[in-house]
DNA sequence: GGTGGGTGTAACAGAAACTGTTGCAACAAC
DNA sequence: GTTGTTGCAACAGTTTCTGTTACACCCACC
């Protein structure tokens, strides 16, 4: 598959809006922030409209529209833009079920689902970490 | 993007080879495997191949062939299944290169390749956690 | 109250990845 | 040799994501 890149887009759009305030401009249009990330307007409105969604961003219609921060950078953990952008878990289970009368196929699935549940937890742990402001920072000095 | 199953397949394998190895059965073949997972045989064969070339299965040609485990299931951890099959990582950055102008757009690869190699550590520390042999048991209950 | 710049969303094309399938060469026990 | 099995290439089908076009809707501003 080709990798996901949904929680990138986003997270650079939010580092964006966040850099922008910064510097006195406190909305962006979809195009502007395409322009940086170098994709469509529609791409993302696509993603700026799930952080609405979320309450990550707010959006103003009309002339002079386009996006800004609900929040302060500081407090927008990469683990909300996660939830947010919905992006696809690390691990799937089998495609088609499988066969029951085995005894591994038969309890496989909750066993895997218990590690998996482990796992994306401490990925989310990890996402939890660090927030836009972090990325920011971490942006700037590259 | 198709949830990624393939450590989902190879667990499931691996758990299989291990609970005939118990039963007395060292060798299966790969319509056994296939049997069990619900699949066609050249997807589990092509998934013991990965697992072979890690050194975690051994492969038997000719008549009476079939696949065994090459180590002790308590030894074989979910991270050198996952090593082995080497599935695709949980983020990917943008597909296309950002805007190298804005300062955004120079800085957040790196910045976000550091927070990304971060997450994929805290998920391979809990992959190591767990081994085949946990996996068994796990399933066994259900 | 028009007007114009911008968002919201549907529809569709293209690319990429994975699964599943068929077919056949290679291989080794018997 | 015969037979059962792996190794692998080639291809179709499905799904998911990205990108693009098109158009309705919205609202600050004149």
């Amino acid at each position: 598959m080709a990798a996901n890149s949904r929680l990138t887009i986003a997270t650079h759009a939010l580092a964006w809006l966040a850099l922008a305030r910064r510097r006195g401009q406190e909305v962006l249009t979809s195009e502007q922030v395409a322009a940086s990330v170098n994709t469509n307007p529609v791409i993302i409105r696509r993603s700026l409209g799930d952080l609405r969604r979320a309450g990550l961003v707010e959006v103003r219609h009309g002339a002079g529209a386009g996006w800004s921060l609900a929040r302060e950078p500081e407090g927008i953990t990469l683990l909300e833009v996660y939830d947010a952008v919905d992006a696809q878990p690390p691990f799937g289970l089998h495609r088609t079920e499988p066969n029951l009368e085995c005894p591994v196929g038969h309890g496989i699935r909750p066993a895997l689902s218990g590690v998996y549940g482990r796992v994306e937890q401490a990925m989310r742990r990890e996402l939890a970490e660090t927030s836009i402001a972090d990325v920011l920072r971490e942006t700037l000095v590259n």
